[in-house]
DNA sequence: CATCGAGATTGGATCGTTCAAGGCGGCGAG
DNA sequence: CTCGCCGCCTTGAACGATCCAATCTCGATG
């Protein structure tokens, strides 16, 4: 097996240069279209691959994008994250970029291991999934004018950076719309405690939804820490009202599944949509809202590399999510 | 914001010279006390970070692993990837090393992955999730040296290479005990078609058991492909036997959800023990046989590491599995 | 025919690190 | 006293790519 093909192997075996072998790699059309040719040829035929290592010490940039890898919280809704990083690294990989991962257990430590990366590995950008009110990574990230986007809006200031994110209103409006369609009319919401971005951003979709047919929906709205036995017990108490719902449109999958099972067990017909539609929801038939992560995680890559090659695009970018009806509703 | 931080700022400000402060980082038994206590303080004080580009293009090594990111199949199982791979980054990172992704739709392409990331990014190494008879890409490896692990015994050839795996044998095993401690007694299996090594282990695993405390087992074994549908399915010719089973072992979540939906319908009292433990047996409360992911993981990394930094250790390692009971047996 | 200039090509320097070889002082042995 | 060795440190070169400045080529032009 042959000795490592270099740039010079690549010059010598086309009669050329390093320096013109370098241009037909990084700025072709300076390079007259015979000499290209020959050039390309020679790369084609020697097997030759640029080193990124000798790259990456002249430029400064290494082509890796990084990538939080989270602990896997609550397992329900936690392989959505699989789902994005795959599309993640299929776009990524389709651009030039290649997709490395971390880990961290709190923000302190996610910040220094950005340091880490930066200064050891030259990374070109980061990608964050999902954001809070004041996220100290975002401040740290911009102030030291690293690239990244995220993967949710940022919910106090809008335009403070790039983001890809998914609808969630529009979500739970169009279950709202499908549940009124089907006939319903008490139609409960069982979500998150306010405060958090991406909860409020699904309850107003239902209420607004609500409002515009004229139905009152305050007595149907249900708060509660994420879980399988909290969507249980909501429903129940929502069952015990003088005039029980119908239907009900949840936050999470994790919520639908303890409102179905609970439903179910107290014999009681009413229909449940989740959100994300995870295995869990596809495996137990339950109807659920689906994001479009694939493509958000695509969205992600084009609008790094887009920054990165230094052509600006719009940089905020909302996508819409769709409802997958199975049996609950 | 300073200028960057080299070997040779250090090297100044402790005013030695370059090679005794990477001596220092790279060998710090050859340099004398007091002065490696000195660079390691200027090297705090500067908030120095090696260059892994310089360094990586010096040694050809570059501290990265490679693993692949599957187009999460059947969304049921698949979500057991994600768990293996934050054990993966967790443990790599503690070594020094970081986790690299790529996809490939086949075969021939995930070589030609290797070749390629090999050939830019001088990968350390590889780790493979799952193999199959007859695999051409640890052949590949081999043939070229690059260290791999698989997680997952090569079923051919048990000493091909290192690996980790989880005895599935023993998993089931452990399943079909419980369920006769439990006085049943007769217990079924639900499987996949024979051939597959993993799915083979796992019956064996019942069978043994089984005829081991004198009881007869062949009319009692399915294989089908996986999936829900087809557990259900498979449950209803069990129930139509002279002798319908009282409980049944399956070789996934996905079979034994399926049976678990089937025998509930048919208001038949079945245990159902599953495998993976993934969210949705932990959702729905199915009993399910639990693999270690984040020790497999980990162990991998340190085989991987152990064989990088020359240290033989044993390269083969079975790990038990542990049987998680829930409502459902 | 000499000159010009645009475009293509060339050689040298450089990025930050590790490797290979060599220097220097002190200690023990001949 | 001298030599050799050993421990500790320093110097020069190299890894493979890109950037920069200088040079070459060749057709067009005065």
């Amino acid at each position: 097996m042959g000795e490592k093909v270099t740039i010079a192997t690549v010059a010598r075996h086309a009669q050329v240069s390093r320096q013109t072998v370098s241009n037909v790699l990084n700025a072709p059309h300076i390079v007259r279209e015979d000499t290209r040719q020959r050039v390309r040829e020679a790369i084609a035929a020697l097997g030759y691959r640029a080193n990124q290592a000798a790259r990456q010490m002249r430029t400064g940039r290494s082509r890796l994008i990084a990538v939080r890898i989270e602990p896997t919280r609550d397992g329900i809704n936690g392989s959505v994250l699989d789902r994005f990083l795959h599309g993640l690294t299929e776009t990524a990989d389709a651009g030039g970029y290649r997709v490395l991962l971390y880990t961290a257990r709190d923000d302190d430590q996610e910040i220094a291991t950005y340091d880490a990366l930066l200064g050891a590995y030259d990374l070109d950008a980061f990608v964050l999934t999902g954001t809070k009110h004041g996220d100290p990574r975002t401040a740290w990230l911009a102030e030291r004018e690293v690239p990244f986007v995220t993967f949710g809006r940022p919910w106090d200031t809008p335009d403070a950076h790039p983001w890809v994110d998914v609808d969630g209103a529009a979500g739970t409006a169009q279950a709202t719309r499908h549940l009124l369609a089907a006939g319903h009319r008490r139609i409960a919401f069982l979500g998150w405690p306010a405060g958090s971005g991406v909860g409020d951003d699904r309850r107003a979709g239902w209420r607004t939804t609500m409002a515009e047919v004229g139905l009152d929906s305050a007595a149907a709205d249900r708060a509660t820490e994420d879980g399988i036995a909290e969507g249980a017990r909501e429903l129940r108490t929502l069952l015990a009202l003088d005039a029980p719902p119908t239907a009900v449109v949840c936050a999470s999958d994790s919520l639908a599944l303890g409102a179905w099972q609970a439903a179910r067990e107290t014999a009681t017909d009413v229909a449940v949509v989740g959100f994300d539609d995870t295995p869990v929801a596809a495996a137990v038939g339950l109807s659920s809202v689906s994001q479009p992560l694939g493509e958000a995680a695509a969205r992600c890559v084009e609008l790094l590399t887009g920054l990165l090659d230094g052509q600006q695009r719009d940089p905020q970018l909302l996508l819409s999510p769709s409802l997958v009806l199975r049996h609950t509703a």
